[in-house]
DNA sequence: AAGTTAGTACGTACGGTGTAAGCCTGTCAA
DNA sequence: TTGACAGGCTTACACCGTACGTACTAACTT
């Protein structure tokens, strides 16, 4: 079974948590979230499941890893210039990092505790912050009204990237039938299929809509901020 | 097996997809949504699992089915007063529902697409915001602005419900250990602990802090519909 | 050189999951 | 009375995470 032909030669690479979580990242990135099972992560290794288990204390600590993994990969703060850049420029870097990893954020916000690596990105976002003239005080607010934003994600309730992918004949007929029960939501498909008529893809621009959502909160941080200075 | 020893008397109530997505809600509510499985569905209703499949289309459907159910409890909006006080007030009703369901927000964003009644949910909230003088376009806008928020729940990255419980002077070890790696986080914590030391319970008052967020959007977003107006 | 020990991979097995397929029975219309 | 049928039950399958015991390898000790 085993392939020691030649041990000498056919050694096979020895297993390390570190390649074990980068084999789990790769094969979760090519075949997502869903297909990663220890029998099917060993099988790519080619190892059997439960020698993963020497590396890794269970599936938990794996997941754990492989958000550290991908954290990890979000580039460092810059220290340079006004807070709002500095925080802006680190949060599209990770949103550029989610996207390489679409199955990272919905393990993200599945952890029960956030692991060091997540808490010192937290950290040194906060510490842009306090050097960027917020109180503690405020600085907590800002956080809880960013929330996974900061991580690079926001919560997006449906996905818009594939909603109507029909023929236009079918799409024209469920239109009819969807403005019907939803006349309002309605109103922005088509005002968004109208806008980017000429652009191709269906949908609205996500990056557009993030940095959009991104700006309204920073302004209003910046706003919160320059109130509590003045006082 | 079967409890027929009077079969006129001890008819069993008939399952429904009404019952059989109370039951599950319920078991939920009760239990966590890890302890939802069929199996243990059916048991809890006194029948065997695959017979529930005669009323859900699978496990997929039971769960969209609970969303439903859930999301129907959140309070219809009011037409009167300004559009902020009625999408506040409904965004408010729909934090105290996922409160009470506290799985059901984890359950939302899992799902692949908007069941018809969360698309109603969405189209009546937009429905405020027309009448409230937005355009299509800073409707479209805001809605991704406020993501997860206008179904009554933020995305927070740790749960800090319970992260210090331990006892009084492990808490003080604890708490070095971590100023030396986290220095602007604990910053935070200490902050929280001092200004709440007189109030029962740990951590941070999360109804404050989801309004602080929830007024921060609504304020910026009626900044812009304002200069909107105004042009 | 021989013996010991620690680390790591393997194999098997257990109890759980969702669900496909077929059976059995009570209910009701013709 | 008969037939159809809906809605339950039973069995079976493929998969999951992982506890446990075994065997091989490499390095260190004597």
């Amino acid at each position: 079974m085993t392939a020691r032909t030649d041990p000498a030669v056919e050694r096979r690479t020895p297993l390390s948590r570190d390649r074990v979580l980068r084999a789990a990242v790769e094969l979760s990135d090519r075949e997502g979230i869903d297909a990663l099972s220890m029998r099917r992560l060993g099988q790519e290794l080619g190892v059997e499941a439960m020698s993963l288990y020497n590396h890794v204390a269970g599936k938990e600590d794996l997941l754990d890893g492989m958000v550290d993994v991908v954290v990890g990969e979000v580039d460092p703060p810059s220290d340079a210039g006004p807070w709002q850049a500095a925080v802006r420029a680190r949060i599209l870097s990770a949103r550029r990092t989610m996207l390489r990893h679409p199955w990272a954020s919905a393990v993200i916000v599945g952890r029960r505790q956030a692991s060091p690596v997540v808490m010192g990105y937290m950290d040194s976002m906060a510490g842009i912050l306090l050097r960027g003239g917020f109180s503690v005080d405020l600085l907590h607010h800002g956080f809880h009204a960013l929330g996974s934003r900061v991580l690079g994600f926001s919560q997006e309730l449906f996905d818009d990237s594939s909603d109507l992918a029909a023929g236009d004949e079918m799409q024209a007929v469920m239109l009819q039938q969807l403005a019907a029960a939803y006349p309002n939501i309605t109103a922005i498909v088509q005002q968004v299929q109208h806008d980017e008529a000429s652009v191709v893809g269906s949908g609205c621009d996500d990056q557009a809509e993030f940095e959009f959502a991104l700006d309204l909160q920073l302004d209003g941080l910046e706003r919160l901020r320059a109130a509590e200075a003045a006082r």
